[in-house]
DNA sequence: GATGAATGAGCCTTCATTCAT
DNA sequence: CATGAATGAAGGCTCATTCAT
């Protein structure tokens, strides 16, 4: 039986999947894949250049989608910072983020885990870093915010949000690498933020009172 | 270029360090320390067994102290519970994951990011799950006392559990890996389980209600 | 230079077969074996999964088949014990063991020489003593059956008895080391095996005269 | 303590005959050879100039004077086989080779063993099959007498005794490889050499009657 | 289009040997 | 004299990648 060629792509893709998923990046084996593909690791080369070629097929759309989402949103949480930043504003900038990341998770489909969870070794394994930062960028606006008067963050402060900032994205990252099915995913990430939003919430008290 | 052997073993080590650092154990490669360190492949088997064993060198004794930490915080945590647990209890009780944390951290040095992030493959690599069961059985018991007479937990939060433990000990490996000065690592893993402290107080309010 | 699979398997089954009967399996090299067959130590992988299967690959079917004689002719031997162990049990049993043995001899072509010879370091390496122990058994059956009344064997008779078998193993070895032609393999351990025959007769006669 | 040079000297050599005997000249290991004389495996260089050097220090002298013997040896046999061959000639050739092999067996010591055994991989290693001409040729003498008028060995007969001569000297390297009490040593070969010479004998008697 | 044989560089590891100390 | 650190070549083996068929 012939194979046709958008088949054929789609089955290594559907093997790559799985093996970039159990194995990460760097270990993952094109011949595993090959195999599981039903053909020869060397066939693979007819469709992908090489191994990150491959892996860049499966992550490299929703890359430049979540890139692309940054930005807007980015923008967007400008325009929610100008319109201040009170108890409503920040529970507003929470349901954002929430769903932000969640349409995100829901909409990437699997290749997300990938993408967090499995590029070490690629050269998307700063991903998590650059997620951060976005976060990072929305963080520091909240604090500031709330700051308000009582002046700009100091290094301590700009730390303590790098490291909010980080593990909030560890957390997404690793709901990612455990659960598949969306709805349990939003669920989680839900909370998470919940969480997060509350112990923020906590903490940025003591600025109110500072300002009060 | 004769150095003397402790010279040596050190320079192996540094070298060690910052190639499981950048590769993770897996994908570290022996020659490339050995050609950090200005010497032969070869030559560093005098020092050391194999690869693992120079892992086990850098991270060996942390895990061992980890594991003491451990057993003999489970026991605290057990007297704890058994006195109760209610706000005043669930504080101590954060203090003290806190205290844990934070003191194997400021105990570790840089071995604590290897140990957590780049173990892969190595015969640590589980120590990650096992932290989160830890703090996961802690978790559970903080749930489950508010919870009190409103029954067990049901699935959604056990699994709700799980995933902040894991989320915790995915913040406390993302700092790890970021700093090393044991101050900061202190104050980051406080602000850390201050913010998770805080937001988790807010979720169980509404067993509170449902006690009442 | 591209050539058919099953070419290339039996140019590295016998470049194998060189390197093992040249050097023995433990310092038997792959690389060199590839070299032999004209290409790289890599590709000899596709064909065996590793040393140890290259070299099943060469004995173990005479392996096998060693197994199953032997297994059969103990059985037939305790028969002929059975039925008394006098002159002619004796010839029966000798004509017996030669069958046997030059039956193997004629089945197994060269690879003979690689099980008995070279096999050090491989799971095969004690096929010599076992082929000695089979022996043994059968030359102590005869002792015993000439000494009769005098006696059981002792210490002395047991020892020379090993000796006696592990020489005409040592002997075996040493034809199928060296001749590889079947009819000429046959022959030389017919002669052997007569030879010894006769000269155990000639010592078992001092057994004949104390019995009498 | 310091140690003199002949004293480390005996030292070496004393581990390095265990160590060739344990593990043959081809595995043996000078580092281990280092640790049982108690040294550096460095040191061992200033002794011996290296790994066969140093095997050569044992197995030399041996192999010296085996070369002697056997040529003194060879001159003795001439005498014989000129002063006629029959039974008692015989006799007392085979009284000769006995009488030869054990004097080397029980002179030489244990070196004996890592020449015919241990020594493969070593320039030695063709020591059994100079052994075995040696023999053969006594062996031939025996039968070319014997078939006196029938004429000339054929090729058959010059097989079947270099077959014989092997096997003779297989079975006296596996005595030495078994056995190093030298009475034992001397008891053993002097019953192989008694289970060869009555089974050649029985061979003859086919020419004895031919030439009859 | 696809195969799969082949390569070559790399992996961890061992070891006889050298040489600065 | 002796040490032991260091080398370099070799060991078995894996794997992404290439290419003749």
């Amino acid at each position: 039986m012939q194979v046709l060629k958008e088949e054929v792509r789609s089955a290594i893709l559907l093997a790559a999947y799985e093996e970039f998923r159990q194995s990460g990046y760097s270990e993952a084996s094109i011949r595993r894949i090959a195999a599981a593909a039903g053909m020869t690791s060397g066939n693979i080369y007819r469709y992908f250049r090489n191994k990150e070629d491959l892996f860049d097929a499966i992550v490299g759309p929703l890359y430049s989608e979540y890139s692309r989402y940054a930005q807007e949103y980015l923008q967007t949480a400008e325009g929610i910072v100008t319109g201040g930043w009170d108890v409503q504003a920040r529970t507003i900038f929470f349901e954002r983020v929430q769903a932000t990341l969640i349409g995100l998770l829901m909409a990437s489909g699997p290749s997300l885990l990938l993408l967090l969870c499995r590029s070490e070794g690629s050269k998307y394994e700063s991903i998590r870093s650059e997620l951060t930062g976005f976060v990072e960028s929305l963080l520091t606006k909240t604090f500031s915010a709330a700051k308000a008067a009582a002046g700009p963050l100091n290094e301590n402060e700009r730390i303590e949000i790098g490291m909010l900032s980080a593990t909030l994205i560890e957390g997404v990252a690793w709901i990612a690498a455990k659960y598949h099915d969306s709805e349990r995913l939003g669920t989680l990430v839900e909370q998470l933020i919940d969480v997060f939003g509350g112990g923020v919430e906590k903490r940025l008290l003591v600025y109110r009172d500072l300002n009060g």
